[in-house]
DNA sequence: GATGAATGAGATTTCATTCAT
DNA sequence: TATGAATGAAATCTCATTCAT
């Protein structure tokens, strides 16, 4: 195995135990045996479990952030440019259900650190930028834009989770094409 | 003090330690201290520290359901009364935020047991039945009813979270009303 | 047990496990054994490991001045009260080996804290007050105080030491006031 | 580096690290990193921790025992031998501190071998030997001769001991000199 | 010889829960 | 009913030592 597989299978366990039994829950010894490391390993590359848990998020939403703009061009309109992000990051937190519940609990947890909130930040500059290009060509509506980026992820969040919940309620493909016009018409101009 | 006080105290201290420090960072000696009971007292009233727990999830849900419909009226209109149920449970969740924080952190974590989600369905029930009205006045769009409510509850959330975010970017009464108005545009019929 | 009997019985044992192991190769299992007590229950009287060590360090010396003291009279010569004090601290030493060697232990790493020191010279004061009225009646030479202080008490220390070793060189009656006679010496004027 | 320089750079690191963090605060990888060598180089020199420990003392008593006794000569007189021995390793240990704390910590911890008792007596033995010179000249008490050795050299060290405590109390060079006087006093026959 | 990643036993400490008072 | 001292399993983390390179 070599050296970056082990701090990276540090990462993939301590990520599944997470979603699986939560912060608490993760023992370290659990996250060593999952990764198939000695418990003291994991203190060769992570300065405790704290720090294993906040690399963890600066590489999720690092990866967030890249699928978040997959395909998108400055040439489509602002309309297809918003149904892109918006299925973009749909599609991203459904294929990877153990990311995304690990950054809602790790978002909704008193942990989550002013670093934290930066790293967000960077991840999804890119779509405040558009957000605002939007606003200034007159096609969405002059919102806050810290707002506006919070209630339309809030928005795709919600749809993600209820896709992912136990519950027999799959998001069909129609589904997700009326969620996203839904959050469309609520922040372009009428 | 009467015995309704010390289970209600350390449902309370109960609440406030975990939006202070999390699941796992309180400990029932520290619930039993802010309680200003024994620790042995806790068992009187509880089986276990999961039970403090579930229990108080089912108390703060019934205080948001109750919240929810206040000053509702089945006589007025469905905008007028979505636009009561979206402030209603905002101005609920920014007066409350250790409810409002405990929320979220429950809602998240994977201890949610099926329970819980029952009794979610129950403090939501009225909206429920309200969108479907909505929907058969043809006021609101056809969306699968549990879709449309969780794209709306992620709304008020989001909004909620922005609000009480210690960044500094707190929501005046207008952005709430461009926020309510950008929900609604988002669900009715054009 | 009652409980001043627990907290006794911790520090005890962690005085007799430091005498026979070191601080380092005592651990707290070891002394929970020892105490007859469960391992967290030491967590009740005591913040840490190291505090318990730094409160046996107090009541060790607390106990080291009653010992220095007793029978001392001041009316009796500078020499008799010498004497008295030589072999008072003398006996108590040899009397009580696992407080001398862990004072020595103590007193020699690098863990010694200020509050130590002045515990120590608490201890000590009545030794210190009585050489300075020795050297004020012109029978003791006009040393620095705190040094003829380090003198004395590093003789008897020494002597303690020699006698406490297993070298089989037990330390007679004779020999200890030739002891007392040579640290006199060197300190009355000729 | 030479093969002798790593050797030494653990040593030189070990006695260091030890009295600044003790023997249990000393990790071998800290003592790696100050020595500028690999950990594991370290097993290539030395069994194990302990084995450093030990060599070290070895080490640090040889140079002890040949600073006793520069500048000695067997044709001066008993007084002026006595006070050459005692100021020659008074500024052995005054200068070189690291070296003086660790053997007063060595010597006290339950680790101290029957081996490292011997290494000690054949440093010391010179002074045995002077002693037992002194004594059959009738100028030094007859006392044991463990005993006066031990009473001297307790002596000593606490000077050196005050000296480099750091409560602000440097020995000058007078009060070198007066206690050197008064460990002879102490000793000489009247 | 030299390295330093890896090991895993063991250290200190925490904490949900019990139970004698 | 109420207490809080006591428990001991389990958590996080350390560190002497090994070994493949």
């Amino acid at each position: 195995m070599a050296v970056e597989d082990k701090r990276g299978a540090v990462l993939q366990a301590m990520m599944e135990l997470i979603t699986e039994h939560g912060f608490h829950g993760t023992a370290m010894s659990m996250v060593a045996k999952r990764a198939g490391v000695a418990a003291g390993t994991i203190y060769h590359y992570f300065e405790s479990k704290e720090e294993v848990i906040n690399q963890l998020y600066g590489e999720v939403m690092q990866r967030v952030g890249l699928a978040l703009v997959q395909e998108d061009s400055n040439k489509g309109s602002i309309k297809d440019r918003f149904f892109r992000y918006y299925t973009n990051i749909y599609h991203y937190y459904i294929q990877h259900p153990d990311e995304f519940r690990f950054l809602e609990q790790y978002t909704n947890s008193p942990y989550t650190s002013q670093l934290a909130r930066e790293e967000n930040g960077k991840a999804f500059e890119p779509v405040l930028l558009f957000l605002q290009q939007g606003i200034e060509l007159g096609v969405l509506r002059p919102l806050e834009l810290r707002m506006m980026m919070a209630l339309v992820h809030g928005h795709v969040i919600s749809l993600a989770k209820l896709h992912l919940s136990d519950n027999n309620l799959p998001v069909t493909q129609e589904q997700l094409e009326q969620a996203a016009q839904s959050c469309w018409d609520g922040v372009r101009i009428n």
